[in-house]
DNA sequence: GGCCGCAATGTGATATTGTTTCATCGCAAT
DNA sequence: ATTGCGATGAAACAATATCACATTGCGGCC
């Protein structure tokens, strides 16, 4: 089974997530180093909570989830190992859920990314957005507007989820 | 003065808000009656309190302010408040800061806003956005995502706030 | 009038998300 | 060994948001 729908970023329901989760991992002990930070024991705990799933997860999902798993971390050191995470550009903030999601891609490109979720099946993908953030300089140009930071995002029904329109959850698990 | 300036949507630092705020109720009128709502009186004190300035006010600035002025209200009741406001269009939720704001604007066209919030001096405007969105259905289209709700927003420098740029915090009035 | 139905509001508690402050620890460079 | 510094820990707190249930106000209806 592909990992993902050929020509797109959002995962295939039921695929085998390991292989994500491995290479989401590798790819931010290059993105650490690349930035000067170092991927500690902590920061890799968090990160793999993360990354585990397609999902966005809350900073308090992450701490209940550690808890199961025999390590309480105080809200502040899971918010710290985010930050970093963040700052790294391994993992990304879903505004509009006040949650995390991992980057599973290499971000190959601009780095102009919008995001999907899927209200159905809570998915999360990233896609290549930079007709979207020229269309965004170009009103920033107009405006006199000196833009920082971006916030692009979509929420629907993914293709699986228009597909079991049924409300059959598809691909929840990861 | 001019209310705002030429060709844009952002509010001229210094400008007689009054009008603004002024219209903005009167629209919600025609928005209220139009979504076969009621302004009732505490929704539109809410409303008056966001509309009276151009800043992303918070639920709980509002309960502060609604209090100074003798009318102390439950968090609830603002909340239900505002989601009577953002069901009726007239004011929006600046996602990436939990807050809100009110339309400034009649959204003659399309509706496709987007959003800019100035860091230095906290306005913010809307501005049509019909390229940034018609790339956005495209993004959908590719990826057979049906979009829901989206989100836009740019943070950065407003053109006052890089005119002075020493942080004057142009504007900072309303 | 009295009653019903319904939307709006009130009350109190609670849930969720995020930050402040200060202490401590590990480790590398001096 | 000591100093410097980034990372972590602990406790409290602050900010944002919702739940459950009671009450009120207002229209239609008998």
């Amino acid at each position: 089974m592909p990992i993902r729908d050929q020509a797109t970023l959002f995962p295939t329901p039921g695929h085998n997530h390991g292989a994500c989760l491995n290479s989401a991992v590798g790819r931010a002990e290059n993105a650490f180093e690349a930035h000067g930070l170092k991927l500690t024991a902590l920061r890799r705990k968090v990160l793999q909570e993360i990354a585990g799933s397609h999902h966005a997860v809350g900073a308090y999902d992450i701490i209940d989830s550690l808890a199961r798993k025999g390590d309480r971390l105080a809200p502040i050191s899971v918010y710290r190992a985010i930050d970093a995470l963040l700052a790294a550009g391994v993992v990304h903030r879903l505004e509009s859920r006040n949650a995390f999601f991992a980057c599973h891609t290499s971000h190959t490109g601009s780095g102009n990314q919008v995001i999907l979720a899927c209200e159905t099946c809570g998915l999360v993908a990233e896609v290549n957005g930079d007709a979207i953030f020229q269309a965004l300089a170009k009103t920033a140009e107009t405006e006199n507007f000196k833009p920082q930071r971006r916030v692009v995002e979509m929420t629907g029904l993914c293709k699986h989820c228009q597909a079991h329109a049924s409300g059959a959850m598809a691909g929840i698990e990861a």
